[in-house]
DNA sequence: ACCTGAACACCGTTCAAGT
DNA sequence: ACCTGAACACCGTTCAAGT
């Protein structure tokens, strides 16, 4: 039967998940669907537009945040991590389909940090600076822990001593957010 | 004559210069060379370590910062993205060998601010956070910034009106080093 | 020690032609 | 409207064999 958009970044996400980023190619994710390469190219017109649907796919359980700015950026970097680490290479793909402009979900995730820095005082012309700033550290953060989880998972069987040091990410990351909330807290007083 | 490693990272540093990160491949690199695409691997065990000896080229500018530790990051932040804008499209390799662990001068880079930031108080466990947190602020923003004055330099005449607010990329750029310090200054105060 | 030649196993994208 | 088949123009990497 047809092929729709849906089903395309479904097969997508299963390649992801199953193998990696290295292998979500075009041409292994017709074979997948059962058709021919070219096919893909009358629903996407590229691969960069193809997997910006697949990262917002892995954007969805990021619902929108409650409570006052510090709450919503707590909320959002935990929840965008979160999104992250649930999908093999996915800090890798989102953060390069942010990049290549096509995440329709990471610029919704933006329009709301930079709702919060406005609120916490932060000048209308930087406003939005700020929550990529944000941005930024969650996606280097996680695309850094990613990779060392991965490569601890593929064999490499816990190297004991440091392991236990490097390890709890979630702390460490919470380190990271606590430092950006701190300087946009004293964004409006401090800084010129 | 024979090939060594320097004659093979500064042909790659004209490439990328001429025609950008996509048209960086080895087969080419090899052309222009003048040599087999094998010979490459005699002096490079692969791509992503090649391109790990063409950030460090990348990096040379970045000197050692002198001053308090505010001072240092000021320096390192802004020679970085000096010596990232001086390349076409240096931002994103540098960014890519940064997090494939394949650049040594970024390690150098990390360490440095990692000190700055013991300076300023952040305790040993999250100093280096802290660093790293600077450097995902400085690819992320250059990465950004560069994509966008490489797509207004080929055409784009300058949208006139958009341009010149999204302009000056060095205030916006301090700014944002701005905050992180900001939040660093705090560290050993307001955070846990 | 250093390099060539040739192969292996792939890529993304396009497009006339079919249904 | 949607897809196939086949082509175009490439990739990174390996490795026996040569000098």
């Amino acid at each position: 039967m047809q092929l729709h958009k849906r089903d395309v970044v479904e097969a997508a996400t299963r390649l992801l998940d199953g193998y990696g980023i290295a292998d979500l190619t075009m041409r292994r994710l017709a074979r997948e669907l059962e058709v021919s390469p070219g096919a893909l190219y009358w629903h996407f017109a590229n691969k960069q537009q193809l997997l910006g649907a697949v990262a917002d796919r892995i954007l969805e359980p990021v619902s929108e945040p409650a409570g006052d700015w510090r709450d919503r950026v707590w909320q959002t970097c935990a929840a965008l991590r979160d999104a992250l680490l649930s999908h093999t290479d996915g800090a890798e793909l989102v953060s390069a389909s942010f990049a290549a402009g096509q995440s329709a979900a990471m610029k919704v995730i933006v329009s709301g940090l930079t709702e919060a820095a406005a609120q916490a005082g932060v000048d209308d012309a930087h406003a939005e600076l700020a929550a990529r700033t944000i941005v930024y550290y969650v996606l280097g953060f996680t695309v850094d822990e990613q990779s060392r989880l991965q490569w601890d998972a593929a064999g490499a069987a816990l190297p004991d001593d440091q392991s236990v040091l490097a390890a709890d990410g979630s702390a460490r990351f919470r380190f990271g957010v606590g430092l950006l909330l701190g300087g946009i807290g004293v964004a409006d007083t401090a800084l010129t």
